[in-house]
RNA sequence: GGGCGGUUAGCUCAGUUGGCUAGAGUGCUUGCUUGACAUGCAAGAGGUCACAAGUUCGAUUCUUGUACCGCCCA
């Protein structure tokens, strides 16, 4: 073996033989457990979120497989509709090409072409990370399978009214040319202005105006009426007169509205249905025209005055308040704060415009959604999300499916030329079933991404067919995600779900944090503190990377700060498993094992006393990590490896059984062997690694792989809480006597002399069994053992540890006042719990209304820390 | 404007229904080529648990308020 696990040597081939092996295929034995990756954007790249996520489920998914259940993890990646768009059509630009003039089938090709040849990059990706995923069932959400069910769902949402079309504001994104859902918009505070605008009013006797105030005065061309508070005094007299548009020859109406906010800016406002949500809606009420100003570009269109046709909205606005100025119709222009939307792939500004959409009745499903969390059929961890959840289904809008582009799945409506009613079908028809006119033409537009996405929990395992695969595994065990992504895709998978298949998609959802850099700001490639994971494994191994992700993942799902030592850190622990590795081999060479004993053979190989402890601190802990593992509090999982692994069996039980190694070997080698079995699923390289390494040295019972070995088995007979306390008293007398050491300057190797006084029966049991261990590891050579010294040690330096008195002979090295002064302040610290204790004790409150326990443990401590006392106390005087 | 989360060691974070002397990793100090590991070993130092009030025998933990930081929604 190398004196240091080098990760990057093996893990590309241990994730090849676990492939080959079909190792991550269900085993078809055990209950039935499945899960469906959230699928990344097929045209993107990994990054640290989705090695969180990844690590998470397959930390699960590999617990479930050692345990014996039938597991089904579904891989797939998205077809991410604009985004990809965006990547291609920027990859042609650089060639001069353009989309529309390919067309819209030869760019569709050319997206297919690069999904084949890019599409791998990612899958790649997910297995260097290790997870263990069933390729064999890879999806893709534009596959064949994926377009069949996504036919299906939107002509039988179509036939249930729960699909239809209408000519709404919807969020327009003029750079990708696309309607957008609200949810795709990302709104920022902004500095922007107020700008008063004077309307003259028609046929005024007095040359009156009346001022509006907008923020956004572009849309002055698409104005069809001033609106103002209906009991507003200032305007009053002149609802229902008309005003000029200015710098037009048009003249519009002054109307009532009570939806007019009296005290924003004005008073009084412009209304440009066309442009505006709440001014469609005030247009709405008062049947005015909508005037479309903008072509989908975002640049102005022949409803314009000719000067501004063909301009951008944002030039136009600078070249309209200057003429607005120059011609005296701009009062003033305020400073204002303004909530502004974007475009969630490409931040552009966007723009409110009145279109025909095609739109999902998410309000009249949304209930059922609701009711499956509140019956808690379905459970979010944490709970928290589950009122962001509420609170968003409860006050949803329709949602806005149709996208103005070419990647993606057409929508399955066809328009006969001859007549008016859509004809919505999974097949195109070849007539129009009503006139049996043949100029049929199916609609231009693609769905939302997020609609294919909503069906996978059921499309991935075949539906709309029925087939064994979607009656085992759906429902979904569990599903982990970011909590990003809950309205765009955990809500819409349990809507469909519940309208599709009639029933919940997963159970469990499990929302985890965010990765943040180390200052607590988001990654993003554009920002350039985005990190790339494989880097990170190419450094220091996926373990080391999957281990400082999965410790990071707390109950309570917080953000997680990325910092690079901490991945340094999990390296290092990886080392230290190796090397203890190394180092049992190492004994089992020189100490051969005939018959590894297992379970029903441990207890009676646990020959010393060392052997019972660490096994029972094994058992413990393993009781506890399955615990962890139920409460999904991953952190907790590994810390309570780490802790054992490190500060327990290689900091001590190791140490300790160098005293006889010949005798330690078999407890080495079971508790090696269930070790790795537990880390396994959190770092799957290493513990297969040095499984197969075992296997070829010694370790004949072991099976082919460990990714298809077992999950340890809970021995409640072996946990002993005495041996687990009474161990503790031996290695605090081991540090106080390396302290003691240290303290004068004497060589942790110098071999000394021990006296020990310890009155207690139990202390002194501890110490007839444990002072080989004592002797051996703080290098005391000679150890009296007394119950009751009868006169105190001369020349000696001493201390107290759980009342136990300890003495080191130190002729010639002991500094009386320095000795005074350490035990003086020992006595002090004490003093201080004594007094807190006893505090507590002498208040008839705590004695009357603390529970029993609480109390008695309070006496038990002052009673300690008294005797503890005492003895220094009598030390002390010993030194005069 | 509404909602959510955070504030614990120099840094990054745990802390399970209120109860033994508040923990970890990292960093720091000191000493170690101890026959697995310097990606290490040993021994340490380091915290008025943001602030204030309240509930309670008892508050890092529960309630209210304040301040600051972050996120989501409008």
């Amino acid at each position: 073996m190398e004196k240091a696990y080098e990760p990057n040597k093996i893990e590309s081939s241990v994730y090849e033989d676990w492939e080959n092996a079909s190792c991550f295929k269900p085993t078809g034995k055990g209950n039935p457990i499945s899960v469906v990756i959230p699928p990344p954007n097929v045209t993107g790249v990994l990054h640290l979120g989705h090695a969180l996520n990844l690590t998470l489920q397959d930390m699960l998914v590999r617990k479930y497989r050692l345990s014996g259940y039938d597991v089904c993890w579904i891989p797939g990646t998205d077809h991410a509709g604009i985004a990809t768009q965006n990547v291609v059509e920027k990859q042609l630009r650089k060639q001069n090409v353009s989309r529309q003039s390919l067309g819209r089938k030869g760019f569709v090709d050319k997206v297919w072409e690069w999904k084949h040849e890019f599409g791998e990059r990612i899958t790649n990706q997910v297995r260097k990370l290790g997870a263990s995923v069933d390729w064999s069932r890879e999806r893709f959400t534009m596959d064949e399978g994926c377009h069949d069910a996504v036919l299906e769902t939107f002509v039988d949402l179509y036939n249930k009214d729960l699909i239809y079309r209408g000519e709404y504001i919807i969020n327009w994104c003029p750079r990708c040319e696309t309607a957008l859902s609200d949810i795709e918009v990302e709104h920022e505070d902004a500095k922007g202005s107020l700008w008063h605008i004077k309307y003259p009013v028609v046929n005024s006797k007095t040359n009156e105006s009346i001022v509006i105030a907008t923020t956004r005065p572009e849309t002055l061309f698409g104005d069809t009426a001033i609106a103002v508070y209906p009991s507003d005094k200032r305007y009053k007299h002149l609802i229902g007169t008309h005003v000029h548009l200015p710098l037009t020859n048009r003249t519009i109406p002054i109307i009532a509205d009570a939806h007019v906010d009296p005290e924003f800016g004005s008073g009084a406002v412009k209304v440009t249905p066309a442009h505006d949500a709440n001014d469609y809606a005030i247009g709405d009420r008062h049947s005015l025209e909508r005037i479309k100003i903008m072509d989908q570009t975002g640049k102005m269109n022949e409803n314009s005055p000719d000067v501004y046709q063909g301009m951008d909205r944002f030039d136009c606005r600078k070249q309209l308040v200057d003429d607005l100025e120059k011609q005296g119709f701009l009062e003033k222009i305020e400073d204002h704060q303004l909530s502004r939307g974007h475009c969630y792939r490409c931040h552009t500004v966007i723009e409110p415009y009145l279109s025909k959409q095609w739109f999902v009745a998410m309000k009249k499903m949304a209930k059922a959604g609701i009711d499956v969390i509140k019956t808690g059929d379905i459970k979010f961890t944490p709970s928290r999300w589950e009122k962001i959840y509420f609170d968003w289904m409860g006050d949803i809008r329709d949602w806005c499916i149709s996208r103005q582009i070419w990647w993606g799945h057409r929508i399955p409506v066809f328009y006969c030329d001859s007549c008016d009613d859509p004809i919505v079908q999974k097949v195109a028809p070849t007539a129009c079933p009503n006139c049996k006119g043949i100029t049929i033409t199916q609609d231009e537009d693609v769905l939302d991404t997020w609609f294919s996405s909503a069906l996978w929990p059921f499309e991935t395992f075949g539906w709309p067919k029925q087939n064994n695969d979607l009656k085992k595994y759906y429902p979904t065990t569990f599903l982990i995600t970011g909590y990003d992504i809950i309205t765009f895709w955990v809500s819409r998978m349990i809507v469909m779900g519940l309208e599709q298949m009639k029933q919940i998609p997963f159970k469990d959802v499990y929302i985890h944090g965010l990765i943040r850099d180390s200052k607590g700001k988001k990654m993003s490639k554009s920002v350039g503190n985005a990190v790339d994971p494989l880097q990170l494994v190419d450094e220091y191994g996926a373990d080391a990377l999957r281990w400082s992700l999965a410790s990071s993942a707390t109950l309570g799902g917080q953000d997680i700060r990325y910092t690079e030592e901490k991945v340094r850190s999990c390296r290092n622990f990886m080392n230290k498993i190796w090397n203890a590795s190394r180092y049992i081999l190492m004994i089992v060479e020189q100490h051969p094992v005939e018959k590894w004993v297992d379970e029903a053979g441990i207890e009676a190989a646990a020959i010393s006393i060392g052997d019972q402890w660490i096994l029972s601190e094994f058992y413990t802990m393993l009781d506890k990590v399955n615990d962890g593992y139920e409460a999904k509090n991953f952190a907790l999982v590994c810390d309570l490896l780490w802790d054992f692994i490190w500060n327990k069996f290689c900091d001590w039980y190791v140490e300790m059984s160098k005293f006889n190694k010949q005798s330690s070997v078999q407890v080495l080698g079971y508790l090696l062997v269930r070790l790795l079995q537990c880390i396994h699923p959190v770092a799957p390289f290493i513990s297969e690694t040095l499984w197969s390494t075992l296997k070829s040295a010694g370790f004949n019972h072991l099976g082919d792989r460990l990714i298809q070995d077992k999950w340890p088995k809970s021995m409640p007979n072996l946990k002993n809480e005495t041996i687990e306390r009474q161990m503790t008293l031996i290695l605090e007398l081991i540090r106080e006597t390396r302290h003691i050491k240290k303290q004068l300057n004497i060589s942790p190797a110098k071999d000394i002399e021990l006296i020990i006084e310890a009155a207690s029966e139990t202390s002194l049991d501890a110490l007839n069994w444990g002072k080989d261990i004592l002797g051996f590891l703080a290098n005391a050579s000679q150890i009296m053992l007394e119950s009751s010294l009868k006169e105190r040690p001369k020349q000696a330096v001493s201390s107290v540890v759980q009342s136990v008195q300890l003495f080191i002979p130190l002729k010639g090295l002991v500094d009386i006042d320095k000795e005074v002064s350490r035990l003086s302040k020992q006595v002090e610290k004490i003093e201080i719990e004594l007094a807190r204790a006893n505090g507590k004790l002498s208040n008839q409150g705590f004695l009357g209304k603390a529970p029993d326990n609480v109390v008695e443990k309070i006496r038990q401590t002052a009673a300690n820390l008294q005797d503890e006392k005492s003895l220094l106390e009598k030390q002390l005087a010993g030194l005069a």
